[in-house]
DNA sequence: GGGGTAATATTGTGCGCGTCATAGAACATG
DNA sequence: CATGTTCTATGACGCGCACAATATTACCCC
């Protein structure tokens, strides 16, 4: 049920997913969100954040830590949400992205989000700085990367095209691959 | 009044906005909308996002015209956005990102912001091409100021924090900065 | 001065969310 | 082994709101 959530949130945000689509997509019934989840809407949304943010970390890890490359995990990445897009003919996105945009009126959704995206950020930045590049540079990268992935789905959905997704990632491996080469000629 | 709606779009969202809350932001009277919008919520969305897509681009213009350096560009759009989340403590966003993201179901919506988006991101290839940078350079370079820009704004509404914008602009900087000097040094 | 058009106020309808009353099952007890 | 009780889950109802439409009023032109 959570995960049916999260993914009616990627494809039509938070506002725009009612609980009647949320039971009609998981097959359960109508009074059932009331008692599993006592806190209504507010508390289904937090956890279906929750659960998205640590499905998606679970991969990443997945890809980081098999081989520690960070370009690796860029190509991981890219290739992850080539494929939501593809699957979901550019309907689906980041349900983090969307909770981070829509919770104006629920901060609690917001803030998780931030805490996701801190997640996330240091995951990339740990790996850069077990390549050899420095902490402050790690960082900056990182959130370039995070947002520039971000921001490319964002254009293919409205474009309805991967070329932005496939743009972005050639950039970003330029970025990271030369900034690993300075950290290791430096070395 | 159309400006009123793309200001509460960037705050709450398009499905967070209602009529009501426009009107009683513009201080319009209730029964307007439906006459000079005959198309209801879908005319008045979408005159919007148009709204905003030209007015950004005026004040992109108004800068990247003045001196046509893409850098300068990227530092006024930085200011811009920084201003943006400042003012409102982190609750207002782009208005096109979230037509974007939530006009799923209604087409219409998205497909502007994708042309709203288009559009920028020539601007700014046309810029780095003038610069020198060949064409397809200049058009991924392009993208990924727009997309880091984006997904920048959204991590910094989410973590209430300006450091995510700050990062991604200087790193922006030293891409943009080295692929002029490249071509300066081809020439 | 009368008719027509445009702008506004009021009303209606559909829907999303929260709550309540009922049914079923499991366990304990006689 | 049967029965009673309690807890959990479920389907049905009501309230509130957002949107769309219609009726009324004001204004302008003829």
């Amino acid at each position: 049920m959570i995960e049916s959530a999260a993914s009616l949130f990627s494809e039509r945000g938070i506002q725009g997913t009612s609980f009647a689509d949320v039971l009609a997509h998981s097959g359960a019934p109508r009074g059932s969100v009331y008692h599993h989840f006592s806190g209504g809407k507010t508390e289904l949304t937090e956890d279906a954040i929750r659960w998205a943010g640590e499905f998606t970390i679970a991969g990443a890890v997945a890809a980081v830590g098999r081989s520690d490359d960070p370009v690796a995990a860029l190509g991981s990445f890219r290739r992850h949400w080539a494929n939501v897009l593809r699957v979901s003919d550019f309907e689906a996105g980041c349900p983090i992205a969307s909770a981070a945009l829509e919770g104006s009126h629920e901060p609690t959704a917001r803030d998780l989000a931030g805490e996701v995206f801190g997640d996330w950020q240091k995951l990339v930045a740990d790996s850069l700085r077990r390549g050899g590049v420095a902490g402050p540079r790690a960082r900056s990268i990182a959130t370039l990367m995070l947002a520039s992935l971000e921001g490319a789905i964002v254009l293919c959905r409205a474009q309805r095209s991967l070329r932005p997704l496939q743009r972005v990632s050639a950039e970003l491996e330029v970025v990271m691959t030369s900034a690993l080469e300075q950290s290791q000629r430096a070395a």
